[in-house]
DNA sequence: AATTCTGTAAACATTT
DNA sequence: AAAATGTTTACAGAAT
């Protein structure tokens, strides 16, 4: 959640342009993640909530109080991060720390997998391969982690589970393989009202 | 000092 | 039947 709310508060110090400056900010954080600009505030900023979900500290719901913050256009196709192959060939690495653990919590590591999903939405072993694939710390990390992923996944009330129906299944997702397309995650997103 | 958040492990159930 | 996925509980440590 650091991730997030260090986005948000980078937003708010500016002017009114909340729409773009956050995600680059994303970008930033996942081309290089270094210890966090500033103190991100503790998750559960709800600014406006009346139902119970929003209640939950494990919302993120206080993303959508700001200027529409969620959802917005569709985030710019990264560039290919510096390729932590090479990296790992090399023993010198262009980011310092870019073995090191991430500094961000699994429910922002899952956050960011799905919003930089076509859809918005990934399957579990889509999100094990976004991390994979941008933080090469789990690619050598024992498999505990994948099991912390379903953990959050299950108990945060930020994610939510999507079962898709067969025919759409059939329809479109022929080239990977079926199941792991009926059961997609997807942020929750809880209008202000 | 108490509470909250997060990570980890584990057991078990369900689905593929 | 095996593996992947999903749920739940428990505990520890750090942060607040």
């Amino acid at each position: 959640m650091a991730y997030l709310s260090t986005a948000v508060q980078l937003n708010e110090s500016g002017s009114s342009a909340l729409g773009q400056r956050w995600r680059v900010t994303l970008r930033h954080c996942l081309l290089s993640y270094p210890p966090l600009p500033v103190q991100p505030p503790r998750v559960g900023l709800c600014l406006s909530s009346n139902t119970s979900d929003q209640d939950d500290l494990t919302c993120l719901s206080w993303l959508h109080q700001r200027g529409n913050l969620l959802p917005l256009q569709p985030l710019p196709k990264m560039t290919p991060l510096p390729q932590r192959e090479a990296q790992s060939a090399a023993p010198t690495q262009a980011l310092p720390s870019s073995s090191s653990k991430p500094p961000y919590s699994f429910s922002s590591l899952i956050f960011m997998a799905i919003e930089d999903s076509p859809d918005k939405r990934l399957p579990v072993k889509g999100i094990y391969e976004w991390i994979v694939n941008n933080f090469p710390y789990y690619r050598t990390a024992s498999g505990g982690w994948r099991n912390s992923v379903r953990h959050n996944l299950s108990l945060s009330k930020s994610f939510r589970r999507i079962h898709r129906d067969r025919s759409q299944v059939s329809t479109y997702c022929d080239d990977v393989p079926i199941r792991y397309n009926r059961v997609m995650w997807q942020k929750i997103y809880i209008s202000s009202g």
